[in-house]
DNA sequence: GATAAATTCAAACAATTGTTTAAATTTGCA
DNA sequence: TGCAAATTTAAACAATTGTTTGAATTTATC
């Protein structure tokens, strides 16, 4: 399927829909007035509204295995570096692509499409795959302790950059960071889910920086 | 409103439902079939399908509080054993109350209905505000390191634990323990839950148990 | 056992759902 | 310019939605 201008901004507006309403939550009607089309122009575009839910998975998913992959195999970078810029890069990229990774989050809970549970499945393989094989260098190398529970490493990251998503708004108003502009904040946050991630990774991989 | 034995029944029903489907991808058909009861039952119980939910929350959240706040205000209790104590209530109680933690973390991110959504930020506050009294009264007794992101820590754990709710049957599959029965599963995995949590807030905290 | 209240039921309700239709309009190309 | 293909449109579609109705049944109280 050929992803045009036209599908990517009805895509972006269905994002949003889904993030604030939810997939069952959200009628065709809803998304072809936001997007400022015709209500026929979903199925004309994309087949079905379940179809459209696929292709935003495939499109925002798409680049994700090899941004990964280019850390990983990138022999110039050591065990501890390759951890590091995963984390910050994984940050990075659910503060730039939040509304997104709000519908994976209730996707996740709620799995009734096929196609999108397999993207999912297919992505956490790869992800997990990945981190072992580095984690496997750093314990070869003698930088990493042993027994490393895996998925139980990336569940606290994904757990808590996700759940901070979720939180954001009341983490501000709780800490009283109110004054702080939206991006001022943004920053800020990003900056402190970094350490505090690598912070965590440190400790339960057993390196020093 | 007076919760009966049908009450609780159709709330049951309810919960799994929305678990799997989501709230939107319910019907009050869904649940009534569900629950063997009759369509019009549901209003007549109820009120409505968004007083159902509203009650499922009230029901689910009521005793949470007390919970929590027996722990904290226990004198008897050093600050890092509030903490612990804390960490192994907390996991336990999502691993018991696994359906509705699920619906829980949709309703976290689709946040439609306001009585929902009052709750879900009052029991935030409650969490927040009794984990800072513990934590100061450990920075106070000199056990705890200074400058603690009270919210950031809570994220983690709520973030970890919920996230590994979505994640448990892959992390089952990757680790490769088909093998064992499916309470010995979820044994093992809340112990390493706790295990691992309680690592982190070591740290974090910076106490030696 | 009679009576009133509470519960259960099948049926119907108006509104909304995703999708399709066929005509109208725009676009690309000779 | 002319014409076929692609796009856009308003309207209609059958199905499903949450809720209500009023009669039937069960339960509780005397």
């Amino acid at each position: 399927m050929i992803i045009t201008e036209k599908h990517l901004q009805i895509l972006g507006k269905a994002e949003e829909l889904f993030a604030a309403r939810g997939y069952e939550g959200t009628t065709v009607r809803d998304i072809a007035d936001a997007a400022g089309v015709n209500l026929a122009m979903i199925s004309y575009y994309f087949g079905s509204k379940e179809k459209l839910l696929e292709a935003l998975f495939k499109e925002r998913m798409s680049s994700t295995k090899q941004r990964i992959e280019t850390v990983v195999k990138n022999e110039s970078l050591l065990p501890f570096q390759k951890m590091e810029i995963m984390i910050d890069q994984y940050i990075d990229r659910v503060s730039e692509k939040q509304t997104f990774y709000k519908v994976m989050l209730c996707a996740q809970v709620i799995n009734k499409n096929s196609v999108v549970l397999k993207l999912l499945k297919e992505l956490k393989l790869v992800y997990a795959t990945l981190i072992r094989e580095v984690i496997t260098e750093g314990q070869r190398m003698k930088v990493f302790k042993k027994d490393i529970d895996v998925i139980m490493l990336l569940t606290t990251m994904t757990g808590t950059v996700t759940h901070m998503l979720i939180n954001k708004d009341y983490y501000r108003e709780f800490n009283d960071q109110k004054k702080l502009s939206n991006t001022a904040f943004e920053d800020q946050l990003t900056g402190s889910l970094k350490k505090h991630v690598k912070q965590i990774f440190k400790v339960i991989l057993g390196y020093e920086s």
